[in-house]
RNA sequence: UAUGUGAAUCGUCUUGUCGCUAUUUAUAGAGGAAAGUCCGAACACCACAGUACAGCACAAUGGCUAACGGCCAUCGGUCGAAAGAUUAGGAAAAGUGCAACAGAAAGAAUGUACAGGUUAUGCUGUAGUGAAAUCAUGUAAACUCUGUGCGGUGAAAUGCCAUGUAAACCAGCUUAUGAGAGUUGUACGCUCGAUGCUGGAGGGUAGGCAGCUAGAGCAUAUAGGUAACUAUAUGUCAAGAUAAAUGACAAGAGCUUUUUAUAAAGUACAGAAUUCGGCUUAUAGAUUCACUGAAAAG
């Protein structure tokens, strides 16, 4: 199964072009996931991942609820990233703490798809 | 033996595929609590840290430690049949406050009954309530007193680089006879000192590097000590991220529960953030050692 790696140079970091995503993006949620992105005009595209801190107050569940995220979209972001689009993306869980990689995998991927029909038209 | 008590340890493992972080490109990569941020230090800056008051903490005796409010030992109190557990354990003849229920009354009080005594009252004794009833007593996890200790801030410390017209503009006040600033609550003292303070209107940054992982380090052995702990010798280098790496999937093994040897379900608490020593709280399950001998059973 081939995969594309995402590393340090991908990942969005500064806290302040965050805000601006969630500021000025658009929107679209599946189930489990929702995802804010911007055009930001920056030559590579930037990801991030987000857990809200109120929904899951353990610091260990928000890593393990990031890592999954990180996971699924590596596994299925493959065309996606070869479009080399210039944006901004966060990707924010808000569904429940007790979740396995296969619920995971099938939100981010049914998410992946709107965000694609939608750019096309 | 079960049960009980105490101390200590572990807290899933292996293989494959795909990935992440660091850099030496080959290796390494989360805990017993990484947590709470409750104490004590290292380190940095402010007079390498001053004085007085205020404030805070601690409190049997002896020891350990870099230090401590921590730990160890012993004595006393309380609990337990025992092994053991637990203990904010100085002072009430300096003063103030408080003392449920009961009781006339818990101190600006002194009632009732009986007896004694007296001309009579005051007075004396006994009874009853209560933990305590008259030169009161108890209480300091009430104020207080005594003794001892304590300067502040906290890696968002601090230093350097970059960016920014940034010492821009307007009004008022003040000023080397000292404005004002400096990290102790107040007063003093000390240091710096005109690039000052207040208000208005307007604009911009908030990024990088160091600090940042060799340390009161870890393991083993020997010696001293009842112990906490200390000394010596040998070996060893073991995460360094910053919207924050340490992961996902598959297969197998282990452990626990249910069950019919198949099989099914479960496998805690929880995620480093400058670094150490403690304390407190959370924790499925497993292991080892020492000790006790009440009731009940053999």
């Amino acid at each position: 199964m081939a995969s594309y790696p995402l590393n340090k140079s991908l990942s969005l970091r500064n806290s302040s072009e965050i805000d601006v995503v969630f500021k000025n993006g658009k929107k679209i949620s599946s189930n489990l996931i929702s995802l804010h992105y911007l055009n930001s005009g920056h030559p590579k595209m930037r990801i991030a991942f987000s857990v809200g801190k109120k929904s899951h107050k353990l610091a260990s569940t928000r890593n393990k609820l990031k890592r999954l995220m990180k996971e699924a979209f590596r596994l299925n972001a493959i065309d996606f990233i070869e479009q080399h689009l210039c944006c901004d993306f966060v990707f924010v869980y808000f569904g429940s703490d007790k979740v396995n990689f296969n619920d995971v995998e099938q939100s981010m991927k049914s998410l992946l798809l709107s965000f694609q029909t939608k750019n096309l038209s």
